[in-house]
RNA sequence: GGAAGUUUAGCUCAGCUGGGAGAGCAUCUGCCUUACAAGCAGGAGGUCAUAGGUUCGAGCCCUAUAACUUCCACCA
């Protein structure tokens, strides 16, 4: 073994090996099963840390279902994101002098697969440097044939069942990606604007109404102003005809509740066609429904000689527009969120469209049922509630999107007007009227419509696979809580439906990475961490446990590079640790643990090691990652490293054959079940130290998980004599006696004690000794004293004794007994206390204040001494 | 406007069913002791956001307040 741990000399073998030995993939057998699917990454590029996070909880829970025998299938899958890479695409084209258009659909659905295959590589390329277990043999695409098949069925399925309508919707556009975007993709964002306020002079020369409007490039579509019915100062006005200004057209005066009289001038503008509001108000009051903006963005001919304005260049020259012709009464400051699309930040459009929709009412009912009656559980709970919040106040779901990437929607028209959507695509004539000349729904689907299929879809959905019917439903899922909304849910309701299952039952969530300061990453900021970076200079197992480790579900994590420094630092000390026992068990007998006689110090580190494993397996069984890494790096450093190893020492160098034996095959043991209770989160030290076994199977990857002990009389008694080492540590530091500076140790004992008869050499080992013995009498030298119970400790240091702080020292310590006595009392004191604590607690105290008592009296002597 | 979360050492955070306040980093002191100086040993550092309440007992449970964060909805 290399003098310390180097991953990037074996990371890449290891995973090669892995792979060749076809230890990621499985098939269906008479085991139970544990399935998760990876939420499908984007193809637009190279993985975030995000990605390294949720994959790197994925791995922990497969690895270690699998050593637990479980038939484990972790099935690994990307995405179109359908908008996002057809962004690009058209970027691309457009350096290029061209136009989508001018390019052709099919040309352009082209170039999307070539990027597809390209970048695919690229990402899973990535996930294979973290280390991932996931069957790579069978990756999934949301565009690949059999998941166009599952996509198409279900589109017919929901159809056929009148499930899908075509309606008329505001929804939000983008001028600049040119398509309706989802409400989640539309970010509300603060910005500092103005109200103007527009004098609207009524048709009749009697006075005027003034609006407040963010909007006065939205004018042109106005066909009403709205007040309060209750309103005093507008009552016997409504129903009166309006100049609209710039325009000249006459428009109405309406009542409706939906202006609020405290807000602006108490009325209000009505545009049916560039607010969802005021389409609804224009439904009511059965208002025209004129559009001034066209999808480019730009001024439509309702504008007039402003027609071909951008909308938002439109503002000052309308608003001089304004001015001139006398109706701008006021314009003012103003603060108030405005829609940006998520992907380019251009300002959205509310815009009048027929778009397909899915209704969900009803589909959505059993979905929030699974959850209230316990069927799917997510971790932390808490997420429950904005699950069933979301569900409880669903619409229906806008299902169409304007772009050419994607699944085409397969809804197709006839000459003579039949419409019919087709499960196959090598559809030539109309069900109804056999006619060929068949035009196919330009649009395409939503990319949650395929990605909410995806727990069946990517298991063989729609056929029957075996596959489908044995990892259906799978086990758990793990994500963000960014998506639990449009992603979780959507996949429920799906899976309720069409396989009549949940699509799994337990949802992990976690949290979003961000930087040191807390600031969400992003390109724009240059504030990310690249995970890639990171596995190069500090290996993956380093970015694997720096993002798992203390982890809280469910809860941001501030990452910075640090962190990642910090495990390999970790991971180091394991690697050394490891290096030592490997040293000094090379050739060892290897005699089952059972079968030793052991010492007191082998049955505390065994002792520890069964705790360890049961609060591994516990938190893992739990989700809490976090914590059981916590465990393991906390056993690691402060009982095996810290304690363990150095008792080790005495044994291992020392002449008692049989004792040595002893030690080498305790050592061997804890170490063993150590790097495999380790494996799941960092996967490629585990297994290259395992390697260098003098004993081991093919792979650390295919052993079993460590389980409860077996071993007779396992007991942590021995922490009594590390008590003492520390005892005479801290005497030591206070005398400022250098580490190095040995000296003799004398033990007086009340009583015999094996414990202390058994450990002599350890406690000379590890505190510095010189002569460690018992002795009867008190020597006669200058010593400091130690009193431990019925334990008193001697150790010469010569002329560095000085009574005074020796006094101290004693005064010191009989301050905390005194405080500690004093506590006890109280509460022994407090009737209430000892009538209603539980009895076991009144005992455990009452013994302390024995115990502290005695200690008093002997500290009070040893003071008197001096 | 609705909802959720956070507030504990200088920093980042643990803290289980209520029963003597913890870790890592940083800092101070001493040590290159044959696994590890990427290390070892020892120390200092806290009014558990604030105010009430429940309880024999509260960092933890209840109520209110404050600050910060996030999600959803959105008033022109």
């Amino acid at each position: 073994m290399d003098k310390s741990y180097t991953p990037e000399l074996f990371e890449k073998n290891i995973y090669n090996f892995w792979s060749q030995k076809n230890f990621f993939t499985t098939e269906p057998d008479e085991r139970e099963h544990y399935s998760i699917v990876m939420p499908p990454l984007n193809v637009t590029g190279k993985a975030h840390i995000g990605h390294a996070l949720d994959n790197t909880i994925q791995d922990i829970l497969i690895r270690a279902k699998r050593m637990q025998g479980f038939n484990t299938l972790w099935v690994p899958g990307t995405d179109h994101a359908a908008i996002a890479t057809e962004q690009v695409l058209v970027k691309d084209i457009k350096r290029n002098g061209l136009t989508k258009e001018q390019i052709g659909r099919e040309e352009f659905l082209k170039k999307g697969w070539e990027w597809y295959r390209k970048y695919t590589h690229v990402i899973c390329d990535q996930l294979k440097m973290l280390g991932v277990s996931c069957d790579w043999s069978r990756l999934a695409f949301t565009m690949d044939d059999n998941l166009n098949h599952a996509v198409r069925h279900v589109f017919c399925q929901y159809f056929n069942e009148g499930l899908i309508y075509k309606g008329k919707r505001v929804v939000n556009y983008c001028p600049s990606c040119k398509t309706t975007i989802s409400d989640n993709e539309n970010i509300h964002i603060n910005q500092s604007t103005f109200l103007w306020y527009i004098r609207y002079p009524f048709a009749d020369g009697s006075g005027d109404v003034v609006v407040a409007t963010t909007r006065p490039e939205t004018i042109f579509g106005d066909t009403a102003v709205a007040v309060n019915p209750k309103d005093k100062r507008f009552k016997d006005k409504i129903g009166k005809e309006l100049i609209l200004p710039l325009v000249n057209k006459k428009i109405k005066l309406i009542g409706d509740d939906y202006c609020e009289m405290e807000f602006g001038t108490g009325a209000v503008k009505i545009t049916p066609a560039h607010d969802p509001n005021d389409y609804e108000v224009g439904l009511r009051h059965n208002l025209d429904v004129v559009n001034c903006i066209d999808d480019d963005g730009l001024l439509t001919e309702a504008a007039g000689e402003f027609k071909g304005l951008d909308r938002i260049k439109a503002r000052d020259i309308i608003e001089k527009a304004l001015k001139d012709g006398g109706y701008l009464v006021k314009k003012e400051k103003y603060k108030n969120q405005v829609g940006t699309c998520e992907r380019c930040g251009s300002f959205t459009e509310p815009k009048i469209s027929t778009q397909w929709f899915v209704k969900m009412k009803d589909l959505v009912k059993p979905a929030i049922e699974a959850v209230k009656n316990g069927d799917l559980k997510f971790h932390p709970k808490r997420y429950e509630k904005t699950y069933l919040n979301w569900l409880e106040n669903i619409q229906d779901w806008c299902i169409s999107r304007q772009i050419w990437l994607g699944h085409r929607i397969p809804v197709f028209t006839c000459k003579n007007g039949h419409v019919f959507a087709s499960e196959f695509d090598n559809v030539d004539r109309c069900p109804v009227c056999g006619d060929c000349q068949l035009v196919q729904d330009n649009d395409v689907l939503d990319t949650w419509f395929s990605s909410a299929l995806w727990p069946f879809s990517t298991l063989g959905y729609p056929n029957k696979t075996k596959d489908l019917n044995y990892y259906y439903p799978t086990s758990t899922l793990v994500t963000g809580y960014d998506i639990i909304t449009f992603w979780v849910s959507k996949m429920v309701f799906s899976g309720l439906k069409f396989m009549g299952e949940i699509p799994f039952k337990d949802v992990v969530i976690h949290g979003l990475v961000r930087d040191i300061k807390g600031i969400k990453m992003s390109k724009h900021l240059g504030n990310g961490v690249d995970p890639i970076d990171m596995i190069e200079k500090y290996g993956a197992d380093s970015l694997r446990l720096s993002l798992v480790n203390g982890m809280s579900l469910g809860t941001d994590i501030k990452y910075g590079e640090e962190k990642a420094k910090e495990s390999k630092i970790f991971i180091n000390k394991l690697y050394n640790a490891s290096k030592f026992v490997l040293q000094n068990v090379n050739n060892i007998k290897i005699i089952p643990i059972e079968n030793l006689i052991l010492q007191s110090k082998d049955k505390w580190i065994l002792n520890e090691l069964d705790n360890l494993i049961k609060s591994v397996s516990k938190n893992l069984e739990k989700f809490n990652i976090g914590i059981a890494t916590n465990n393991l790096i906390e056993f690691t450093v402060s009982k095996f490293c810290d304690w363990y190893i150095e008792l080790s020492k005495v044994d291992l160098y020392g002449n008692d054959e049989s004792k040595k034996e002893k030690t080498q095959n305790v050592l061997y043991f804890v170490l063993d079940k150590l790097l495999k209770l380790f494996h799941p989160f960092i996967p490629f030290v585990t297994e290259y130290i395992y390697k260098e076994m003098p004993y081991h199977e093919e792979s650390i990857m295919m052993t079993k998980f460590p389980t409860k002990l077996k071993i007779k009389g396992l007991n942590n008694s021995f922490e009594q004599i590390i008590d003492l080492i520390k005892a005479i540590r801290n005497a030591r530091a206070e005398y400022n006696v250098p580490d190095n500076k040995r000296t003799n140790i004398f033990i007086k004992l009340d009583k015999t004690n094996a414990l202390i008869k058994e450990n002599l050499n350890e406690i000379s080992k590890l505190a510095y000794g010189n002569d460690c013995k018992i002795i009867d009498n008190e020597p006669q030298e200058k010593c400091v004293k130690i009193i431990n119970n019925n334990i008193k400790i001697f150790i010469p240091i010569g002329q560095l004794i000085d009574s005074d702080k020796e006094k101290d020292r004693i005064l010191k310590e009989i301050k905390n007994y005194e405080f500690e006595i004093n506590r006890s009392e109280k509460m022994l004191n407090n009737d209430g206390f000892v009538s209603k604590a539980p009895a076991s607690l009144v005992m455990k105290e009452k013994e302390k204040l024995e115990l502290n008592k005695k200690m008093l009296e002997k500290l009070k002597i040893e003071l008197d001494n001096l």
